[in-house]
RNA sequence: GGCCCCGUAGCUCAGCUGGAUAGAGCAACUGCCUUCUAAGCAGUAGGUCACACGUUCGAAUCGUGUCGGGGUCACCA
């Protein structure tokens, strides 16, 4: 409608006000309920030309748009807003076109090109956390909001499979790990352990092994005893010991980092694991089986994981087998002087001229960074989509510079589709610790939420109250556990989907597991008690003509706006436009669902109206949250 | 310190391509279940939109500066 009024106003521009107008200067905005109407022209932009008060251009206008457009009723002017009221029969035709359609609002699938989303990419030592929820929960959300957009889209995610975190764990393994009565070392089978779980656990034990090693390393040089370290080591040992004296605390604190960060490096274990990446870079056939058993373990626990997350993907990268992609590109580069060579040999781009820094892209000892796997990544995605039309990266705001970086490496080789590359940068995931204080997880100080436990944690609340409160008179077991599971995931989803991606977020685990207000049991909740009401209903006819109040057409109008705001959240990458605009579309129709009977209402036009809007406000309901990944129950 | 992001009610967040009296939820207080699920609805109270200046008929929204918070500046990923 807005359009239509819109063009009509540049058409006959010349003749109401002198002088050909631009589309943006003809602003549109939906009528405060506090003022009759439904739709509001703003007539401040013409008020100069016609060179008179804004309510008496207000009234030109609106007099000559209610001469040419017959969906107008009426308009009155308020303080320079024209605020314009369209007829019932336009509203009716406007439901009628909801309703005609299963998926109003989406475009048809496939429509458009092939795009990449990215998401979870996790580390393989540590399992999922609190941080990889919203990561996982956001990916996942965009990507089928895209779908719903017409494009086809191809979910993948990088798994980070190689390098020396990985030989830390497996060295731990190794060395570390209890053998059982048979002789075995520990594995999920044997101790009943997540896969992922149980590689976390070496990977920490690997740790602290190893920062105990350098404590003893680190005591015997403050006591004068080098044996066993190179000249150099000990060279450097004494110029940090010299720097600290009169500095300042904050700088002595990190000059003993930096004498931990050397000893860490002259220990033994770290030593080992480093052996045992070269011999994995020489496929030694022993440790490439090790490497390949755990990781086996690891995916097993991550798919459990994804599982109850409610997420699949379509296309998995490792970096075992893009790094090496990387390598040669970056030798590509080099050859064509994008990059440059220092003396150590390790291979560089300057991107000053850019504003940004120098960036490593190969070490002096010629393996791979996460620069080079990166690159490498995205140019083997290229290569096996070459319709592809764009990548979006789920990845935290944490990692803004090193995308500025990646996306300009990428276009400095020639690549044009670099500048289809996105980066959708999420904010972190704050926590709340008891005292309301907002903290950081960190895994060292144990202030990690994990995935598995907070989702079972959602769940079992979930239960807890839905049994309290909840109708499940004549559920089977195995519906109630389903309805549980809707209800605690749906509201954890929802919990940390609603606010914008880009910014940081707290967690309040009070929160996460509220069912009352802004939260997805409540638009669950309202979704099952229309399904509960469309129960006991009558067939629904078509629509007659009926007078309807002012709480039958706010639905309509709401309605009439979800292919615009699912266009919009595609545009933006934001599931919470699209959650925002939900919870405004459930509240709306709780309160005309306390307002007025449907079943018992008496006229039968009327009644088959309300069945009418109830059945499509649950439609919109459920393909809006199924976008995010809620889903919805009939009954709770 | 350089660069990036953020600052709206006690708390968590909407609103930001400039438009009417800045909105929700939670928490507090009050009402409403002999009509369709009260996980609901209605109401009271709560604001110098961090601060200052500027642009404009009009600024929470745009610009500049200040203050406060976070991120990032690795031969880690």
């Amino acid at each position: 409608m807005e359009n239509i009024i819109r063009n009509l106003i540049i058409e006959h521009s010349n003749e109401l006000f002198g002088s050909q107008i631009e589309a943006k200067q003809v602003q549109f905005q939906l009528t405060r309920k506090e003022f009759e109407g439904d739709l509001t022209l703003v007539v401040f932009p013409f008020v100069k030309l016609l060179k008179t008060s804004p309510d008496l251009a207000a009234t030109k206008i609106g007099t000559f748009l209610q001469e040419h457009l017959s969906e107008i009723k009426s308009f009155l002017v308020v303080q320079g807003f024209l605020n314009i009221s369209l007829t019932e029969n336009y509203w009716f035709s406007e439901l009628k076109k909801i309703a005609k359609s299963e998926n109003f609002g989406y475009q048809k699938a496939n429509s458009k090109g092939t795009i990449m989303v990215e998401y979870a990419s996790p580390n393989t030592n540590k399992p999922l956390h609190l941080g990889h929820l919203r990561n996982v929960f956001l990916g996942y959300s965009v990507a089928e909001i895209q779908k719903a957009n017409g494009y086809k889209v191809v979910k993948t995610q990088i798994i980070n499979d190689r390098g020396i975190h990985i030989c830390k764990s497996m060295l731990a393994w190794e060395r570390f790990s209890p053998l059982n009565e048979k002789g075995e070392r520990e594995t999920p089978e044997n101790t009943g352990l997540k896969g992922d779980k149980l590689v976390g656990k070496y990977y920490v034990i690997f740790d602290k092994e190893y920062n105990a090693e350098a404590k003893l390393i680190i005591e015997s040089w403050e006591n004068g005893n080098f044996d066993g370290f190179s000249e150099q080591v000990k060279a450097e040992f004494l110029k940090f010991e010299e720097a600290k004296i009169g500095k300042t605390e904050n700088a002595i604190i990190d000059l003993s980092a930096k004498i931990k960060e050397l000893a860490k490096n002259q220990t033994t274990l770290m030593r080992d694991a480093n052996e045992m990446l070269m011999k994995w870079e020489a496929r030694d056939p022993q440790i490439y089986l090790l490497w390949t058993t755990m990781n086996s373990w690891v995916y097993k626990g991550f798919d459990v994981t994804y599982k109850t997350m409610g997420v699949d993907f379509d296309k998995i990268y490792y970096e075992s087998e893009t790094y090496l992609i990387g390598k040669e590109v970056i030798e590509e580069g080099l050859a064509k002087n994008v990059f440059f060579k220092k003396d150590d040999g390790s291979v560089w781009i300057d991107l000053t001229s850019d504003g940004l820094d120098e960036k490593l892209l190969l070490r002096s000892n010629g393996t791979a960074v996460y620069m080079t796997q990166d690159v490498g990544t995205a140019i083997d995605r290229f290569k096996d989509y070459p319709d592809l039309e764009g990548v979006t990266y789920t990845v935290g705001n944490e990692q803004d510079y090193h995308f500025k970086v990646l996306f300009l490496i990428l276009k400095k080789m020639g690549y044009s589709w670099a500048e289809s590359c996105y980066h959708l940068s999420y904010g972190m995931v704050e926590l709340r610790n008891d005292q309301g204080e907002i903290g950081k997880m960190k895994s060292r100080e144990g202030t990690v939420v994990d995935a598995d436990d907070l989702m079972d944690e959602v769940v079992s609340s979930a239960k807890k109250m839905t049994q309290e409160r909840g109708h499940l008179e004549g559920m089977t077991e195995i519906e109630k556990e389903n309805l549980y599971r809707q209800i605690g995931m749906g509201g954890l989803k929802y919990y940390l989907l609603k606010v914008d991606p880009r910014k940081s977020m707290a967690f309040n685990p009070e929160e996460s597991i509220e069912l009352n207000g802004n939260t997805g049991p409540f638009i669950q909740y309202t979704y099952a008690r229309i399904q509960s009401l469309l129960g006991k209903a009558n067939k629904i006819e078509a629509i007659s003509e009926v007078s309807i109040n002012a709480d039958e057409k706010e639905l309509i109008k709401l309605m009439v706006l979800f292919p615009s705001i699912l266009q919009e959240s595609g545009k933006e990458n934001s599931p919470a436009l699209l959650i925002n605009y939900t919870y405004d579309l459930v509240k709306s129709f709780n309160q005309f669902y306390h307002n007025v009977p449907v079943n018992a209402e008496e006229n039968a036009a009327l009644r088959n109206l309300r069945l009418i809007l109830c059945d499509n406000v649950a439609k919109i309901v459920k393909n809006a949250m199924k976008l995010i990944g809620i889903e919805v129950p009939n009954r709770m």
